[in-house]
DNA sequence: TCATTTCGTACATGCTCTGGACTAATTAAA
DNA sequence: TTTAATTAGTCCAGAGCATGTACGAAATGA
């Protein structure tokens, strides 16, 4: 019904296609125009057309010739060209921030993360740190030749995106704050504007970039912070659902009967599995301000503790398994993934916590489902969600390279 | 990651444009090619030589001089030509064969439900009585001055959509059939190529053309017929996951402590909520053979026993629908949609399920979400599934009208 | 040294959208 | 009744982009 298919005009077309040739060159790295000529159905000409453009745009580089095949002449070989732009992401979270710089060729070229209690501290506080951040890591970019040329804020919270507002978000005691406005206010003027994102969508685009590698189509990966959430990727992509709201796995109820939520309902995953309901059943408190996930953080405790055997806190672990297991399951049918990754805390849960997540998933799937479905730990560190957030800004430009090219690439608007 | 942009030609540009075109006119009825300029952004031109070309293909229809402004010559309108075309919409299921036509202009031209115990006969043998009923069908449209172009059956099983197989329809007794070829054995050749989806899919997708109306964008159409089902729209499009497997709605698991389910899992809704199960429960023998559906089925003798206020049949729909509610606000939670339906058996006992799956809703689901949420009845017979996948041939066709045009439209292939 | 093979570019061609001029049909005003 | 204004739709040149053939460039092998 609500269809959305746009007009074409000879400037979206031109569009599209420098998106297919920049793609399959970062794809195949470095490669032929012939051999671009074979995979794309285009010509030899409308290649050699299109790599120019890009050429001239910086996005892609000649690497001199090479032998392909066994006769003939050499192929000249292109590949994108890492050292001109790149894409920033950033990441508010209740105890830190983070910042990081990706550049188009895919490398982590600048990464930083500052603890910071923005539990409760002001919005105007909490942005006008994180420009401080964004402007050292442009800077860090600038000393390494590259031009950022656009931003992402991963946000912990329920986000209007079109908006650029943050509707709730409940850990930092934020309502209807317009964080877009105020970054725009910091940051200097980008080629890109500036976006926002969920921080477990974010988190899972990161995870799809630099975690467990490009076999990854279809997963859901668990983020757990301090909240629960679940960021879905379907075929490479990110499911936002209607209103962008999609993967509230916190919020599954896993026991009907369980204490209320501070969301509205009752017996929510997050209930059990959060990290404050970890830490309570395990006996030990949770104080918010030394970093969680610092050497000194209650998680750190909570880990020293199963490794020398404590049972209570084992016990708690493999409640929160059981829960998240039940909720995943859910997912599982649902969604129709390939594999679950837990990431965020239970990334360092996981050696305790995978057993029983493992066997509460299978007695919720199906017995063909769960054969084929894969369970697998994050690798990546707390800031998954910037390197999300970078991978996105990066992922915009390859998949419409004309937006940081001259006018001519598309003249008649749109 | 995995982001199947393709390239772009000038075929493709014209397809595109042809279907946006033709989209804003099924949307707007009889519209000027001057207001088709306006909304689209073409020029007068090239709306001009669009709507030739349509018109050309019986796709669309001159409707004569209409004044729409005040001043200024008269429009020519033109509007769908429902006359012409229209799609074939195919139904297996357990107990019933269905088949419709709809025409382009969104008209149900036939419409044909047959009672049939297909559970354990041979898959031969009820597509060959499906094409039976397609042949029909096909030949009224035919007397109706209609030429079908495609076909898409819906299937209550697990699909591999590509290879045209069923791989499991438990309800069916089927295992990896190949009901593609069977159905193009004896189908004429169309001029699309005949397709199949899952059951719970198409259901969704009737309610979205005939049911609650156009205001519906992203909801969840619970299809309870002997198994539970949901299918998943997000802004108006089919959500099928990663490998078209997403909405098993039956299988969510409800109570971990629960019996163990056929599909290998435990406490699966479908143990709780499915048609034997509230039959079951309610003290009702479960015989298949006379239609479900029909009168005199054991639904029938439910409703009569609600209706009677019998204790135990009340208790067994209020534990369902209970059940039911849980199941939906972890697709809710999850999926993010505006609008619940509820269809199949589970129209017939709203009145009595309604309260029950409202309250688990609202437990299961943030204050916030709840509140936006709608919990609306289907107002489909048994074919829904049927009309979806009629729906889903016309939708094709909208989206892509170069599929029945001439060779000029797409010279280059693809 | 020369045929062969493969890579990349040049130039003419064709398809499709754009834009301004023009015709057509109607209402409002003179 | 005539004339100006307004809106609809078509005609025709023009521009953007991909296609296709021809051709020069750079390698291998005989």
């Amino acid at each position: 019904m609500r269809n959305e298919i746009m007009p074409v005009r000879h400037g979206t077309m031109r569009a599209r296609n420098l998106a297919v040739v920049l793609g399959e060159i970062s794809r195949r790295q470095p490669v032929s125009r012939a051999r671009l000529a074979d995979v794309t159905g285009f010509t030899k000409t409308t290649v050699s057309s299109l790599v120019a453009a890009l050429k001239a745009a910086g996005l892609v580089r000649e690497d001199g010739p090479v032998r392909d095949g066994e006769r003939g002449r050499p192929a000249t070989a292109v590949s994108v060209n890492g050292d001109r732009v790149a894409g920033l992401g950033l990441e508010v979270n209740v105890d830190y921030l983070a910042a990081c710089v990706l550049d188009l060729g895919r490398r982590i070229r600048h990464r930083h993360i500052v603890a910071a209690d923005n539990r409760g501290r002001a919005p105007e506080r909490v942005i006008g740190a994180l420009t401080d951040l964004a402007e050292r890591a442009i800077a860090a970019a600038g000393d390494q030749g590259l031009t950022v040329a656009g931003a992402v804020v991963a946000l912990p919270g329920t986000l209007d995106r079109a908006g650029g507002r943050v509707r709730t978000a409940p850990n930092l005691g934020w309502h209807d704050v317009a964080a877009g406005d105020l970054l725009a206010a910091g940051l200097p003027r980008l080629a890109l504007p500036a976006d926002q994102d969920n921080e477990a969508n974010l988190a899972a685009l990161g995870e799809l970039w630099f975690g467990d590698g490009p076999g990854l189509g279809s997963y859901v990966h668990v983020s757990g912070e301090i909240g629960v959430g679940a960021g879905l990727v379907v075929d490479g992509r990110v499911f936002r659902g209607a209103h962008g709201f999609a993967g509230e796995l916190g919020h599954v109820v896993v026991d009907p009967a369980g204490p209320p939520c501070a969301c509205g309902g009752r017996g929510c995953l997050e209930q059990v599995a959060g990290q404050e309901a970890i830490l309570r059943a395990a006996g030990i408190p949770d104080t918010v301000g030394t970093s969680t996930a610092g050497p000194d953080g209650p998680l750190a405790a909570l880990v020293a503790l199963l490794r020398d055997g404590d049972e209570p806190a084992l016990a708690a672990v493999r409640r929160a398994g059981e829960a998240l297991g039940q909720a995943l399951s859910a997912a599982v049918n649902l969604v129709d993934p390939d594999t679950i990754v837990l990431g965020g805390i239970f990334s360092a849960l996981a050696p305790w916590a995978s057993p029983a997540v493992e066997e509460a998933l299978g007695a919720g799937t199906g017995v063909v489902r769960h054969a084929a479905l894969r369970l697998t730990v994050s690798r990546l560190g707390g800031d998954a969600a910037a390197l999300g957030a970078a991978a996105l800004v990066v992922e915009r430009i390859m998949n419409d390279p004309a937006l940081l090219m001259e006018a001519p690439a598309r003249p008649h608007g749109r």
